[in-house]
DNA sequence: TGAAGGCGAGGCCATCTGTT
DNA sequence: AACAGATGGCCTCGCCTTCA
C-alpha cells in the first residue's frame, strides 16, 4: 500500500466518516454524502448552494457560512435568479456572517450573473462539460481560485478532483508525502496515488481537515497524532 | 478563573517589482 | 513589452498570552 493510501486507512480509522458539506434542501442543513445519493444525482438547487457555500467559506469558518446560508434561504433568494436581483448592499447583509461581505457579495453577484447569461441559470450545464472544460469556466469568474473551483467541481459536480488546501499542504509536507507548496503539483501527487473516485477525494480531504484542527495546527500537537508513525517531522523531532 | 487584547490563519485580487 | 513572482489588503474567527 502507498504512503497516500495508508494515512487515508490511518485517519478513516481513527476519525471515522465525516459526512461532509452540508446543504440547505427544504431549509435544512444536513451532510450530502452521508446520503445514499450520488453528488450528481443533485438538484440544481442543491448544487447552486454548494456553489455559494464554496465560495462564503473562503478563509471562513464553515459555521458562519452556515449561518449566512440560513440567512438567504430565509429571505427566500438563495437561487440564482434571486440573487442577481437582490441589491448589493442587501447580499451584503444577509451574507454578513461569512466574513468578507463586500468582496463576495462582489463574487455572488458577478457569478449569478454569468451563470445566468450563459447557462440559463442551469449548473448542469457547466457540469456535462468535461473536467478540463468545466475548470476553465469557473476559474474565469471573478474570486473564484483553484480551491474553490474544485470544491465545487468535487462536491456539486462530482467530478473525481482532489481539493487541495492549507490543511493538505501543511500536513503533506510535514508527513513527508511530498515538497512543495505548488498546487497543481499537490494535487497530482494525490490524484495520481489514489484510485480516482469522488467518494474517497471527498472523505480524503475532510480527514485532513479534521488532522489539521485537531492535531496538526500551525503548532503541532504530535502527540496522539494518529500519523505520527509515518510522519518525517515527528520522527525527525524525536530524533533531536 | 475569566476577561481583554494581540496576532496568525485563511483564499483571492490588484499592484508593484524584478527578470527575460 | 511581456511575463513571473512577491507583497499588501480585505475581514473575521479562534487560539494564545497576559493581567486583574
Amino acid at each position: 500500500m502507498n504512503k497516500a493510501n495508508k494515512i487515508y486507512q490511518n485517519l478513516l480509522k481513527r476519525f471515522g466518516h465525516q459526512g461532509w458539506w452540508p446543504l440547505t434542501p427544504k431549509g435544512k442543513f444536513y451532510p450530502v454524502y452521508q446520503t445514499e445519493a450520488r453528488t450528481s444525482d443533485l438538484s440544481n438547487q442543491e448544487m447552486f448552494e454548494i456553489c455559494v457555500g464554496a465560495l462564503l467559506t473562503q478563509n471562513t469558518a464553515w459555521s458562519n457560512v452556515v449561518k449566512a446560508l440560513v440567512e438567504l434561504n430565509k429571505a427566500g433568494v438563495l437561487t440564482p435568479q434571486k440573487l442577481v436581483k437582490i441589491s448589493f448592499s442587501r447580499m451584503a447583509g444577509l451574507i454578513r456572517s461569512s466574513g468578507y461581505f463586500r468582496q463576495k457579495s462582489k463574487r455572488l453577484k458577478i457569478f449569478v450573473k454569468v451563470l445566468i447569461k450563459r447557462y440559463q441559470g442551469d449548473l448542469n450545464k457547466i457540469f456535462s462539460k468535461p473536467l478540463v472544460e468545466a475548470r476553465k469556466e469557473l476559474l474565469a469568474c471573478y474570486g473564484f481560485g483553484p480551491e474553490t473551483v474544485d470544491s465545487i467541481l468535487l462536491y456539486a459536480g462530482a467530478y473525481p478532483i482532489f481539493v487541495v488546501d492549507a490543511y493538505t499542504r501543511r500536513i503533506g509536507n510535514r508527513v513527508g508525502l511530498f515538497h512543495t507548496e505548488d498546487y497543481s503539483q499537490i494535487q497530482e501527487y494525490f490524484q495520481s496515488y489514489l484510485k480516482k473516485s469522488v467518494k474517497l477525494f471527498n472523505e480524503y480531504h475532510a480527514l485532513l481537515v479534521q488532522l489539521g484542527k485537531e492535531f496538526c495546527r500551525t503548532k503541532p500537537l504530535c502527540e496522539g497524532c494518529p500519523l505520527n508513525k509515518d510522519c518525517a517531522y515527528y520522527l525527525g523531532e524525536s530524533l533531536n
